[in-house]
DNA sequence: TCTAATTTTAGACTATGTCTAAGAGGTGAC
DNA sequence: GTCACCTCTTAGACATAGTCTAAAATTAGA
Protein backbone atom coordinates (compact mmCIF):
# COMPACT_ATOMS: atom_id res chain seq x y z
CA UNK A 1 0.00 0.00 0.00
CA UNK A 2 2.97 2.48 1.12
CA UNK A 3 4.97 1.44 -2.08
CA UNK A 4 1.90 2.43 -4.39
CA UNK A 5 1.35 5.49 -2.81
CA UNK A 6 5.06 6.12 -3.52
CA UNK A 7 4.58 5.19 -6.84
CA UNK A 8 1.39 7.54 -7.43
CA UNK A 9 3.00 10.62 -6.16
CA UNK A 10 5.96 10.29 -7.99
CA UNK A 11 3.54 9.66 -11.28
CA UNK A 12 2.82 13.09 -10.27
CA UNK A 13 5.90 14.60 -10.12
CA UNK A 14 5.66 15.11 -6.27
CA UNK A 15 9.38 13.36 -4.15
CA UNK A 16 7.75 10.57 -1.97
CA UNK A 17 9.00 11.53 1.42
CA UNK A 18 8.27 9.51 4.29
CA UNK A 19 6.06 12.25 5.24
CA UNK A 20 4.11 12.61 1.97
CA UNK A 21 3.77 8.86 1.77
CA UNK A 22 2.12 8.97 5.53
CA UNK A 23 -0.49 11.74 4.71
CA UNK A 24 -0.96 10.20 1.31
CA UNK A 25 -1.94 7.07 3.26
CA UNK A 26 -4.52 8.71 5.31
CA UNK A 27 -5.75 11.00 2.99
CA UNK A 28 -6.06 9.57 -0.32
CA UNK A 29 -8.38 6.77 0.97
CA UNK A 30 -10.44 8.26 3.09
CA UNK A 31 -14.57 8.98 2.53
CA UNK A 32 -14.04 11.30 5.82
CA UNK A 33 -13.36 14.77 3.98
CA UNK A 34 -11.13 15.50 6.63
CA UNK A 35 -9.50 19.27 7.58
CA UNK A 36 -6.01 19.54 7.65
CA UNK A 37 -5.68 19.26 11.79
CA UNK A 38 -7.70 16.43 11.52
CA UNK A 39 -5.42 14.79 8.98
CA UNK A 40 -2.30 16.03 10.75
CA UNK A 41 -3.84 14.47 14.38
CA UNK A 42 -4.24 11.13 12.44
CA UNK A 43 -0.97 11.12 10.69
CA UNK A 44 0.45 12.13 13.83
CA UNK A 45 -0.62 8.29 15.31
CA UNK A 46 1.84 6.60 12.68
CA UNK A 47 4.28 9.29 12.31
CA UNK A 48 4.60 11.71 15.51
CA UNK A 49 6.90 14.06 14.85
CA UNK A 50 5.30 15.09 11.80
CA UNK A 51 4.90 19.17 11.63
CA UNK A 52 2.30 21.39 11.38
CA UNK A 53 3.64 22.59 8.61
CA UNK A 54 4.14 19.99 6.38
CA UNK A 55 0.46 18.69 6.83
CA UNK A 56 -0.57 21.97 5.51
CA UNK A 57 2.55 22.31 2.60
CA UNK A 58 1.85 18.72 1.74
CA UNK A 59 -2.23 18.84 1.79
CA UNK A 60 -1.67 21.95 -0.86
CA UNK A 61 0.92 20.25 -3.17
CA UNK A 62 -1.61 17.52 -3.62
CA UNK A 63 -4.28 19.72 -4.44
CA UNK A 64 -2.36 21.71 -6.96
CA UNK A 65 -0.67 18.28 -8.80
CA UNK A 66 -4.44 17.18 -8.53
CA UNK A 67 -4.71 14.52 -6.35
CA UNK A 68 -7.35 15.94 -3.78
CA UNK A 69 -9.67 18.67 -3.98
CA UNK A 70 -10.60 21.26 -1.27
CA UNK A 71 -14.04 22.33 -0.36
CA UNK A 72 -15.59 25.09 1.42
CA UNK A 73 -18.56 24.11 2.28
CA UNK A 74 -19.29 24.03 6.28
CA UNK A 75 -18.28 26.67 8.55
CA UNK A 76 -14.82 27.49 9.32
CA UNK A 77 -13.79 24.32 7.67
CA UNK A 78 -11.73 24.00 4.96
CA UNK A 79 -12.05 20.25 3.59
CA UNK A 80 -9.82 17.90 1.24
CA UNK A 81 -12.02 15.66 -0.93
CA UNK A 82 -10.14 12.47 -2.22
CA UNK A 83 -12.57 11.87 -4.95
CA UNK A 84 -11.45 14.34 -7.41
CA UNK A 85 -14.49 12.94 -9.73
CA UNK A 86 -17.76 15.61 -10.22
CA UNK A 87 -20.08 14.98 -7.61
CA UNK A 88 -22.34 16.54 -5.18
CA UNK A 89 -22.66 16.71 -1.62
CA UNK A 90 -24.66 16.07 1.58
CA UNK A 91 -24.22 17.97 4.63
CA UNK A 92 -25.74 16.23 7.84
CA UNK A 93 -26.85 19.78 9.58
CA UNK A 94 -26.50 17.58 13.16
CA UNK A 95 -23.05 15.79 13.23
CA UNK A 96 -21.50 18.22 10.46
CA UNK A 97 -20.63 15.20 8.49
CA UNK A 98 -20.09 15.32 4.74
CA UNK A 99 -20.87 12.47 2.50
CA UNK A 100 -20.77 12.50 -1.62
CA UNK A 101 -23.62 11.78 -3.79
CA UNK A 102 -22.89 10.03 -6.75
CA UNK A 103 -23.14 12.54 -9.91
CA UNK A 104 -25.96 10.79 -11.67
CA UNK A 105 -28.22 10.52 -8.65
CA UNK A 106 -28.86 14.18 -9.31
CA UNK A 107 -29.39 16.05 -12.55
CA UNK A 108 -29.87 19.85 -12.88
CA UNK A 109 -30.94 21.16 -15.87
CA UNK A 110 -30.66 24.51 -17.79
CA UNK A 111 -26.84 24.87 -16.07
CA UNK A 112 -25.46 25.59 -19.65
CA UNK A 113 -27.80 28.41 -20.89
CA UNK A 114 -27.05 30.51 -17.75
CA UNK A 115 -27.27 33.87 -19.48
CA UNK A 116 -23.89 36.11 -18.63
CA UNK A 117 -22.20 32.91 -16.98
CA UNK A 118 -19.33 30.88 -18.07
CA UNK A 119 -19.78 27.85 -16.62
CA UNK A 120 -16.50 25.81 -15.36
CA UNK A 121 -17.90 23.26 -12.87
CA UNK A 122 -20.74 23.08 -10.43
CA UNK A 123 -22.82 20.87 -7.96
CA UNK A 124 -25.65 20.48 -5.77
CA UNK A 125 -25.50 21.44 -2.29
CA UNK A 126 -27.84 18.88 -0.20
CA UNK A 127 -28.51 19.86 3.19
CA UNK A 128 -30.26 18.08 6.12
CA UNK A 129 -30.49 14.69 8.37
CA UNK A 130 -28.62 11.63 7.19
CA UNK A 131 -30.94 8.46 8.45
CA UNK A 132 -29.39 5.98 10.12
CA UNK A 133 -28.24 3.34 8.48
CA UNK A 134 -30.02 0.07 9.38
CA UNK A 135 -28.15 -3.11 8.92
CA UNK A 136 -24.26 -2.79 7.56
CA UNK A 137 -21.71 -0.21 9.28
CA UNK B 1 -35.77 54.45 4.46
CA UNK B 2 -34.30 54.41 7.86
CA UNK B 3 -37.91 54.81 9.76
CA UNK B 4 -38.91 51.20 7.69
CA UNK B 5 -35.44 49.92 8.93
CA UNK B 6 -36.84 50.34 12.29
CA UNK B 7 -40.38 49.22 11.97
CA UNK B 8 -38.77 45.97 10.08
CA UNK B 9 -36.58 45.62 13.04
CA UNK B 10 -39.19 45.86 15.51
CA UNK B 11 -41.58 43.49 13.55
CA UNK B 12 -39.20 40.66 14.24
CA UNK B 13 -38.99 41.75 17.83
CA UNK B 14 -35.52 43.80 17.79
CA UNK B 15 -35.01 47.08 19.47
CA UNK B 16 -33.67 49.11 16.58
CA UNK B 17 -30.79 51.00 17.75
CA UNK B 18 -28.73 53.12 16.19
CA UNK B 19 -25.83 50.62 15.86
CA UNK B 20 -28.24 48.32 14.45
CA UNK B 21 -30.71 50.26 12.17
CA UNK B 22 -27.20 51.97 10.66
CA UNK B 23 -26.09 47.97 9.96
CA UNK B 24 -29.42 47.11 8.48
CA UNK B 25 -29.67 49.78 6.31
CA UNK B 26 -26.75 48.51 4.24
CA UNK B 27 -26.81 44.70 4.86
CA UNK B 28 -30.35 44.44 4.42
CA UNK B 29 -30.67 46.16 1.44
CA UNK B 30 -27.46 45.26 -0.61
CA UNK B 31 -26.86 42.12 -3.22
CA UNK B 32 -22.95 41.39 -2.55
CA UNK B 33 -22.90 38.91 -0.43
CA UNK B 34 -20.47 41.06 2.28
CA UNK B 35 -18.63 39.36 4.98
CA UNK B 36 -19.19 40.67 8.54
CA UNK B 37 -15.73 42.98 8.23
CA UNK B 38 -17.19 44.37 4.89
CA UNK B 39 -20.24 45.25 6.86
CA UNK B 40 -18.41 46.67 9.78
CA UNK B 41 -15.86 48.96 7.49
CA UNK B 42 -18.97 49.93 5.36
CA UNK B 43 -21.37 51.06 8.52
CA UNK B 44 -17.88 52.72 9.99
CA UNK B 45 -18.55 55.61 7.27
CA UNK B 46 -21.77 56.42 8.84
CA UNK B 47 -21.56 54.96 11.95
CA UNK B 48 -17.21 55.66 12.71
CA UNK B 49 -17.38 54.52 16.53
CA UNK B 50 -19.57 51.28 15.84
CA UNK B 51 -17.68 48.25 17.53
CA UNK B 52 -16.68 44.77 15.01
CA UNK B 53 -18.31 42.86 18.30
CA UNK B 54 -21.67 45.10 17.48
CA UNK B 55 -21.28 44.08 14.02
CA UNK B 56 -20.80 40.86 14.58
CA UNK B 57 -23.56 40.52 17.18
CA UNK B 58 -25.84 42.14 15.12
CA UNK B 59 -25.66 40.14 11.85
CA UNK B 60 -25.90 36.99 14.27
CA UNK B 61 -28.78 38.29 15.75
CA UNK B 62 -30.59 38.92 12.12
CA UNK B 63 -29.44 36.01 10.73
CA UNK B 64 -31.46 34.70 14.01
CA UNK B 65 -34.53 35.93 13.74
CA UNK B 66 -34.22 34.96 9.62
CA UNK B 67 -34.01 38.60 7.81
CA UNK B 68 -30.03 37.48 7.08
CA UNK B 69 -28.82 33.86 6.16
CA UNK B 70 -25.11 33.11 5.92
CA UNK B 71 -23.66 30.95 3.66
CA UNK B 72 -20.06 29.41 3.78
CA UNK B 73 -18.72 29.37 0.06
CA UNK B 74 -15.44 30.73 -0.45
CA UNK B 75 -12.37 30.23 1.70
CA UNK B 76 -12.10 31.53 4.98
CA UNK B 77 -15.02 33.95 4.11
CA UNK B 78 -18.65 33.83 6.52
CA UNK B 79 -20.79 35.96 4.17
CA UNK B 80 -24.36 37.24 4.65
CA UNK B 81 -26.99 37.07 2.23
CA UNK B 82 -30.10 39.27 2.51
CA UNK B 83 -32.21 37.15 0.02
CA UNK B 84 -33.86 34.95 2.39
CA UNK B 85 -35.93 32.95 -0.51
CA UNK B 86 -34.64 29.84 -1.73
CA UNK B 87 -32.29 30.48 -4.73
CA UNK B 88 -28.93 29.03 -6.08
CA UNK B 89 -25.73 30.62 -6.71
CA UNK B 90 -22.53 31.51 -8.90
CA UNK B 91 -19.00 32.25 -7.55
CA UNK B 92 -16.79 34.08 -9.84
CA UNK B 93 -13.56 32.21 -9.38
CA UNK B 94 -11.56 35.18 -10.46
CA UNK B 95 -13.02 37.86 -8.40
CA UNK B 96 -14.63 35.70 -5.42
CA UNK B 97 -17.81 37.73 -6.04
CA UNK B 98 -21.03 36.02 -5.68
CA UNK B 99 -23.78 36.45 -7.77
CA UNK B 100 -27.51 35.34 -7.08
CA UNK B 101 -29.25 32.88 -9.40
CA UNK B 102 -32.89 33.06 -9.12
CA UNK B 103 -34.42 29.45 -8.16
CA UNK B 104 -35.91 28.75 -11.37
CA UNK B 105 -33.05 29.46 -13.77
CA UNK B 106 -32.24 25.87 -12.43
CA UNK B 107 -34.08 22.70 -11.65
CA UNK B 108 -32.58 19.88 -9.48
CA UNK B 109 -34.33 16.42 -10.10
CA UNK B 110 -34.50 13.61 -8.04
CA UNK B 111 -33.14 15.41 -5.10
CA UNK B 112 -36.50 13.74 -3.02
CA UNK B 113 -35.70 10.19 -4.21
CA UNK B 114 -32.22 10.59 -2.51
CA UNK B 115 -31.82 7.02 -0.54
CA UNK B 116 -30.96 7.46 3.36
CA UNK B 117 -31.08 11.18 3.58
CA UNK B 118 -33.70 13.90 4.82
CA UNK B 119 -33.50 16.89 2.47
CA UNK B 120 -34.62 19.94 4.46
CA UNK B 121 -33.22 22.51 1.68
CA UNK B 122 -30.76 22.66 -1.29
CA UNK B 123 -29.06 24.42 -4.01
CA UNK B 124 -26.99 24.58 -6.79
CA UNK B 125 -23.47 25.78 -6.86
CA UNK B 126 -21.91 26.97 -10.17
CA UNK B 127 -17.88 28.30 -10.51
CA UNK B 128 -16.92 29.78 -13.36
CA UNK B 129 -15.75 33.24 -14.88
CA UNK B 130 -18.70 36.09 -14.80
CA UNK B 131 -18.89 37.73 -18.68
CA UNK B 132 -18.63 41.11 -18.45
CA UNK B 133 -22.04 42.90 -18.66
CA UNK B 134 -22.47 45.07 -21.83
CA UNK B 135 -24.15 48.20 -21.86
CA UNK B 136 -25.92 49.13 -18.47
CA UNK B 137 -23.98 48.81 -14.88
C1' DT C 1 32.82 12.70 0.90
C1' DC C 2 31.37 17.24 -0.02
C1' DT C 3 28.01 20.32 -1.79
C1' DA C 4 23.69 22.16 -3.16
C1' DA C 5 18.88 21.76 -3.43
C1' DT C 6 14.77 20.23 -1.24
C1' DT C 7 12.07 19.24 2.63
C1' DT C 8 10.83 19.55 7.35
C1' DT C 9 10.45 21.82 11.59
C1' DA C 10 8.99 25.06 15.49
C1' DG C 11 7.17 28.93 16.24
C1' DA C 12 5.86 33.65 14.82
C1' DC C 13 2.43 35.91 12.45
C1' DT C 14 -2.27 36.98 10.29
C1' DA C 15 -7.15 36.79 9.76
C1' DT C 16 -11.61 35.84 11.34
C1' DG C 17 -14.71 35.19 14.78
C1' DT C 18 -16.19 34.79 19.95
C1' DC C 19 -16.18 36.10 24.71
C1' DT C 20 -15.74 39.10 28.76
C1' DA C 21 -16.22 42.77 31.83
C1' DA C 22 -17.17 47.39 32.26
C1' DG C 23 -19.69 51.37 30.99
C1' DA C 24 -23.42 53.82 28.50
C1' DG C 25 -28.08 54.25 27.39
C1' DG C 26 -32.95 53.63 27.61
C1' DT C 27 -37.33 52.66 30.27
C1' DG C 28 -40.62 52.30 33.79
C1' DA C 29 -41.91 52.91 38.87
C1' DC C 30 -42.39 56.01 41.87
C1' DG D 1 -37.39 64.22 37.61
C1' DT D 2 -34.80 60.57 39.95
C1' DC D 3 -33.56 56.09 40.53
C1' DA D 4 -32.98 51.32 39.54
C1' DC D 5 -32.90 47.87 36.32
C1' DC D 6 -32.15 46.00 32.08
C1' DT D 7 -30.27 45.98 27.50
C1' DC D 8 -26.85 47.28 24.41
C1' DT D 9 -22.27 48.73 23.10
C1' DT D 10 -17.49 48.89 23.66
C1' DA D 11 -12.39 47.69 23.81
C1' DG D 12 -9.65 44.34 24.12
C1' DA D 13 -8.54 39.53 25.35
C1' DC D 14 -8.98 35.09 23.63
C1' DA D 15 -9.59 31.11 20.28
C1' DT D 16 -8.90 28.86 15.99
C1' DA D 17 -7.37 28.14 11.33
C1' DG D 18 -4.11 28.92 8.15
C1' DT D 19 0.38 31.03 6.24
C1' DC D 20 5.09 32.40 6.51
C1' DT D 21 9.95 32.37 8.05
C1' DA D 22 14.40 30.95 9.16
C1' DA D 23 17.08 27.32 10.56
C1' DA D 24 17.99 22.37 10.74
C1' DA D 25 17.70 17.94 8.61
C1' DT D 26 17.58 15.13 4.72
C1' DT D 27 18.40 13.85 0.08
C1' DA D 28 20.73 13.40 -4.30
C1' DG D 29 24.42 14.33 -7.24
C1' DA D 30 29.31 15.51 -8.31
MN1 LIG E 1 -8.15 22.79 9.26
MN1 LIG F 1 -15.71 38.31 8.21
ZN1 LIG G 1 -16.73 14.56 -1.79
ZN1 LIG H 1 -27.55 34.92 -2.33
Amino acid sequence: MTVDKAALLEARGIKPSAQRVAIADYVLHTDEHPSADEVWARVKRVFPMVSRATVYNTLNLFVAKGLLRHLVLTEGRLVFDSNVDQHHHFIDEETGKIYDLPWDTLEVSRVEQLKGFEVRDYQVLVRGRKRPTRGAR
